[in-house]
DNA sequence: CGCCAGGTTGATTTCGCTCAAGCAATGTGG
DNA sequence: CCACATTGCTTGAGCGAAATCAACCTGGCG
């Protein structure tokens, strides 16, 4: 038969899970199918860029699967773990829409799979279609709201406290198997990551992780960590939420 | 004359200045008219809420005069200035579009007049226009780059080199009178507030301020400033932009 | 006047960073 | 299969920037 089998490595945006939960699912037909036509499916080894802060936007990146993490370099190589993508996110469109360079670079943190699609051909479904550009303005708003309340976080709590957020984040996303009234699970990040997320450095993390676990309030082994008592551990927390 | 001068106290949208700098610049007559209908104008003395982190969304207000902060708090009292905003600003458009409470607090740092229209006019007119929805668009993906680079900063920046950037944006602003490689200007904002914008304490900004005038590259005098050499106060600042 | 808020200064403490070394797990080439 | 680099994590020691606590000064303002 001289019909192609669906490529493996393509999938087509109709058959995509992502789409639903993330902007697209405004889309009709007729835009899907051009969407379809125009993407590019690109994917990515851990650690490779999949694009550079500074760079021109030349268009939209859905992160179809694996992990995705923003970071943002200074002079001396410092840089801050801005945030994190899970599959179905949508990457750079911020630089897309205000027409500027890229503000943070986007690193695969693990292999990844994602579409491309060209500036030109986004900028026509915006106009075209005003629900998208709603879709966006919500999803702005939302990441805006997540960036105040870091900055905020960020300076009025401690490292500590930073860290037990970022576990109870991880937990709701990332499905834990609850066990009464404790928890365990396998975190998705490594020491490192999770310090830079943290606005941390590593040597601080582990030193954070040793308290923690001396008073008893969680058990770390490698990626596995258990938690007895999710009360406990999340008490001290006095969050603005 | 039977015709009514130009109301002090109620300044006509057409009439605005503000207007064609904001996102309102892509109203039409008739929306305009609706607009200007549906509108509050409201003043604020000084120190004044006009609204609160946690209150849910009312509708949008648009700063006619004055200088607004916005602030959140946490628990024990502490705050943290996040920004501020000038005459032309909108307030609240964030948590209108997401539909969730607002996450800082507005307040006014001068006596302000404001423009509020309530929720329901906003949503109208977002699906009647489309390219008012893309305005918002745009000045949300650059707050969102802005509250980035903030973030950023916080993290890998010391307190004087934030502040000494602040001095920065504040000459950019609020235009200074330019002498020969010199500057002189008067400060918008009382040391609490710079402190706060810088997210430090008052306590070691007069220590920064000491130490800079010590250098001989600045002389603060209540709220005035004067800087012999631009170059050399802004000499040491890297910034990523 | 005395009061009070805003600002400065000093003394002390603390949190987190830096530098440095050791260790375990993983990988790589001979 | 072993010697070895490499990478990620932990631990220790010391340091430094900034927070905290506390006093004091200043300029309005009732």
């Amino acid at each position: 038969m001289p019909d192609r089998p669906c490529q493996a490595s393509s999938v087509s945006c109709f058959a995509c899970q992502n789409r639903q939960r993330a902007e697209w699912c405004v889309l009709d037909e007729e835009q899907l199918q051009q969407f379809d036509r125009a993407k590019t499916v690109r994917t990515y080894k851990a650690g490779a860029f999949i694009y550079h802060e500074g760079d021109e936007c030349q268009g939209i990146h859905c992160l179809e699967s694996g992990l995705v993490s923003f970071r943002k370099y200074d002079a001396d190589g410092h840089d801050t773990l801005v945030g994190m993508g899970n599959p179905g996110r949508t990457l750079g469109y911020r630089s897309l829409l205000e027409g500027s360079p890229h503000v943070t670079s986007a690193e695969a943190t693990t292999d990844c799979q994602v579409c491309f699609i060209d500036r030109v051909v986004i900028r026509e479904m915006l106009a075209q279609n005003p629900a998208l550009g709603y879709q966006f303005l919500r999803r702005a708003a939302k990441d805006l709201r997540r960036s105040t309340e870091r900055y905020h976080e960020g300076n009025t709590l401690s490292v500590r406290d930073r860290f037990v957020h970022l576990l109870l984040i991880l937990r709701n996303k990332y499905g834990a198997t609850a066990e009464g009234a404790g928890l365990s699970m396998t975190l998705p990040l490594s020491r490192q990551d999770m310090a830079a997320l943290v606005g941390t450095r590593p040597e601080t993390l582990a030193r954070t992780i040793h308290q923690i676990e001396d008073e008893g309030l969680a058990r770390f082994s490698g990626r596995k960590l258990t938690v007895p008592s999710v009360e406990a551990l999340f008490a001290d927390l006095e969050l603005t939420a």
